[in-house]
DNA sequence: TGATCAAGTGATACGGTATGTCAATGATGT
DNA sequence: ACATCATTGACATACCGTATCACTTGATCA
């Protein structure tokens, strides 16, 4: 638990933060909280931005603009692709797309302050996209 | 009004899409509910989705996550910036981006079957990005 | 032009996600 | 062990978007 921040070790923390050690997966906050349901929904949700703010978990918009949560390896930038059938996440770091993107950065006005890039595939790996 | 698709011409459709061409930014679906207080949010929510569906209108994420929405010129994909101060949105098409995409998703299992890309900025152009 | 009828509308209710409030709890430093 | 204050959980609230359903209206055809 690297949540030696200046933040306190309490027992939802900790039950939170190793369930999300498990999953591989992406997943929702109500996911998270439907299967713990001693932690209260506003505790779940507070966690979750606290590692949000923290870079412990990442943001991505599924394609239909649902917000889904992904536990991030540490450190640095990267982005992602999803399964659309089963939520499968995997980080996705390209040096390529970095330098693209600085070049692109150059004809647009003002300063580019950030940037996300999302790939949504079929993984072919769960039973919804296994059967091609 | 490019509705000719089998979709009525209603007083209602023609308020939306022609407050839509007004705008140059992007926009939120309450954005132009509050403009347009005859019509109701249900109808406001509807049309959105159906010029969505046409591909006449895009959806964005916005760097916390909440959702707008861009006219888009016609046809071909796109990507976008979007400034995070005044919400302006500009198209970004680059065929390198797409080749660099195809190339990352050989390493990928299964079929990438879309992407999407939002570069976020200070565009330098509105109140609160111009004091640089 | 007027009748017809499905497409479309608006009011309302509803569901899901997330935050605000606040008294009670419990982790931490001493 | 104690005091303090961050954190919690229950609840209320807000927001975004969809479902329902009786009513209205636009497109079609005679």
């Amino acid at each position: 638990m690297l949540e030696g921040r200046g933040y306190r070790v309490t027992a939802p923390r900790k039950a939170i933060t190793s369930l999300l050690a498990q999953k591989r997966d992406g997943f929702t906050s109500d996911e998270v909280s439907d299967e713990l349901p001693s932690v209260g929904r506003a505790t779940v949700y507070r966690t979750i931005k606290l590692l949000l703010e923290a870079g412990a978990v990442c943001r991505l918009a599924m394609m239909d603009g649902t917000q889904m949560y992904s536990l991030c390896g540490i450190g640095h930038h990267h982005h992602h692709w999803v399964c659309v059938e089963c939520g499968a996440v995997k980080e996705v770091r390209a040096i390529a797309i970095e330098k693209l993107i600085s070049e692109i950065s150059a004809d647009i006005p003002g300063e580019v302050i950030d940037h996300r890039l999302e790939l949504y595939v079929n993984c072919g790996l769960c039973p919804a996209t296994s059967g091609k």
